[in-house]
DNA sequence: GCCGTTTTCGGCCCGACTGTTTTCAGTCG
């Protein structure tokens, strides 16, 4: 059983006793287990084998033990119960929004409700209204909910949040009597996909009642879901539920900490505060009952004794031990971009011509263009075959020729084929300036099998960049099972860079591997597989995630030079 | 269930909103 399945199962077992109502905190113990087991980037099996495992905070013995069962393939005696003890169906039930593990009991031991559809069923037949914490309105924002989930699912892409965001903050910033206007949360975070939309506001008391109305009224707004003085949530037409949280101007800064999150950051924050005697909260950061005022996020940092932590960061993956120590990263910069690499033209299947794509990404100020179509095993992309790379070699010489101060590189999104070799021959990789390997078909293999592909696919001299390695459709479809461990330690031992697909349906490399990936020495590659001059815009997700996984301006390919990038290219081929 | 060197037992972050109450439990972030 590999870690994803693992860590499964604990989440499950957390909600399975939280229905049951076992101790909070082992429960809590639990949620955590499964946080750090999805932010592993270690070995798991090699974590357990030699013991270190025990080593991570927030895993003991009890847990350390779980693991080793199920990483055993061993059945699990403690879930087994806890699965015998309860209805599979009330996991479903507690995903419903306003049902937590207490309602879904009572729901279970009182009206014998086990699965959504009886729980639909009941609500419709008023059954619920009558039974100790029901009411009229709760059973009808059931309904509500479980009509919600059914029309979406959950969580948004970055640019559908992103261009809500936007939208609302032009709305809000520009309302009278409104001081400071902020989005927060996941969004501020630059997590690959968010569930909702955080705004915090600052502005006088008389003016708070006046700004919520503003909000819940505007004209994206489908549906007010709860309307207070100082916060308020709504669901947007496109399904996205955004809320917003005003505080006078002088509780601002605290209120748009707490609220950037992460909520595990926000924890350790507040036990760190603890630890000096302080306490902190939306409301403030407090020496016993007085203030310590601040005016921005960094001053709080600052008297907690930290260096300002880029929202980015604040997932509690090592960021306040690094900000005690000063020695948080200088985080990778749009500024910082100075080439657009894994591009494509209307000689495969993009939508503008090679000559386009140059010109538009020289207007963007970019110095050079990794033009990479797709090879002829891409016959659904209108992929190249031999001849038709000649004529596009021949296209590019011209084109160089004719545009000054730009470069454009040869290259090749070259597919990678079940067994690991590349589709082109090494007659026609070396005639390519760089080469990056992608893999576009035969998703269905099994770890060591995807693994092993990729490694023997970097491992030819040609390969300048491994394409987006999991091949993962976020929201849409899980990426074939790949060791990120072993592809980054090939790829870096290789002289091999890695790409950020900075389409934000892609983030692949996944940000949790980044920093290890940086610390093997792998050279990452922000790139925005555009298909039109339009599609550079995604380099910002790329950046983005790529500031959320740690990385610095020299970790990134594409902020060096033209003749750096080739330089790269080049040595790999040496080796 | 995890943690810790003034602890191996006794703690474990904090507050708003809702609905169903008439002072609060449950849920959420």
């Amino acid at each position: 059983m590999d870690k994803k399945a693992i860590a499964k199962i604990i989440k499950e077992m957390a909600v399975l006793m939280e229905i049951k109502g076992d101790n909070p905190f082992k429960i809590r113990a639990h949620h955590n287990a499964v946080r750090i087991l999805e932010g592993l980037t270690e070995s798991l099996p090699e974590l357990v084998a030699s013991g270190e495992i025990t080593n991570i905070k927030g895993i003991g013995k009890g847990m350390a033990d779980k693991i080793m069962t199920l990483l055993n393939g061993e059945e699990l005696s403690e879930y087994q119960q806890l699965k015998d003890a309860i209805p599979p169906g009330l996991l479903e039930i507690a995903k419903i929004p306003g049902l937590g593990p207490k309602k879904v009991k009572m729901l279970w031991k009182d009206l014998n409700i086990t699965t959504p559809e009886a729980l639909e069923a009941a609500c419709e037949a008023d059954q619920l209204s009558g039974v100790k914490g029901f009411g009229a309105k709760t059973q009808e924002k059931i309904l509500e909910s479980i009509a919600m989930l059914k029309k979406f699912q959950g969580r948004h892409s970055l640019p559908v949040a992103r261009n809500a965001a936007d939208t609302i903050l032009d709305a809000l910033s520009g309302f009278p009597g409104v001081i400071r206007v902020e989005v927060a949360g996941s969004l501020r975070r630059w997590k690959e996909t968010v569930k909702d939309i955080d705004f915090v506001l600052s502005a006088a008391d008389e003016d708070r009642e006046k700004i919520m109305a503003h909000f819940t009224g505007l004209a994206a707004v489908e549906k007010v879901v709860a309307s207070g003085e100082t916060k308020s949530t709504v669901i947007l037409d496109s399904g996205i539920s955004v809320d917003l949280r005003i505080v006078e101007d002088g509780q601002f800064p605290y209120l748009l900490h707490h609220s950037t999150g992460s909520k595990e950051h926000n924890v350790a924050m507040r036990q760190l505060a603890k630890d000096q005697g302080k306490k902190i909260s939306e409301y403030g950061l407090f020496q016993g009952e007085a203030l310590i005022p601040c005016e921005t996020e960094a001053d709080i940092f600052r008297e907690l004794g930290l260096d300002y932590i880029p929202p980015e960061l604040r997932e509690n993956y090592g960021e306040i031990e690094a900000a005690a120590a000063g020695e948080l990263p200088e985080l990778v910069e749009m500024a910082d971009m100075k080439g657009m690499i894994h591009t494509h033209s209307v000689w495969s299947d993009g939508a503008n011509t090679v000559e386009e794509m140059a010109l538009a990404a020289k207007e963007l100020g970019y110095e050079y263009l990794v033009i990479s179509d797709h090879s002829k095993a891409a016959a659904y992309a209108n992929g190249l075959n031999e001849t038709r790379v000649k004529a596009q070699h021949e296209e590019i010489d011209a084109l160089n020729e004719k545009i000054d101060n730009f470069r454009i590189f040869k290259s090749i999104e070259c597919d990678i084929l079940a067994d690991g070799s590349l589709d082109f021959s090494d007659e026609i990789l070396v005639t390519f300036d760089m080469v990056i390997a992608s893999i576009h078909s035969k998703f269905g293999m099994s770890e060591p099998e995807a693994t092993d592909r990729l490694i023997r696919a970097i491992q030819n001299p040609h390969v300048t960049i491994l394409g987006h390695p999991t091949g993962r459709l976020l929201l849409a479809r899980d990426g074939y099972p790949i060791n990120h461990h072993a592809v980054i330690d090939a790829a870096a031992e290789l002289g091999v860079s890695i790409e950020i697909n900075a389409n934000p349906r892609r983030l692949d490399l996944d940000w949790r591997f980044c920093k290890y990936a940086r610390d093997k020495g792998l050279m990452i590659s922000i790139n925005p597989d555009a298909h039109r001059i339009a599609g550079y815009a995604d380099v910002e997700y790329g950046v983005g995630i790529a500031r959320k996984g740690w990385l610095r301006k020299r970790d990134i390919l594409n902020t060096y030079s033209a003749e750096e990038v080739l330089a790269f290219a080049n040595k790999r081929r040496e080796r």
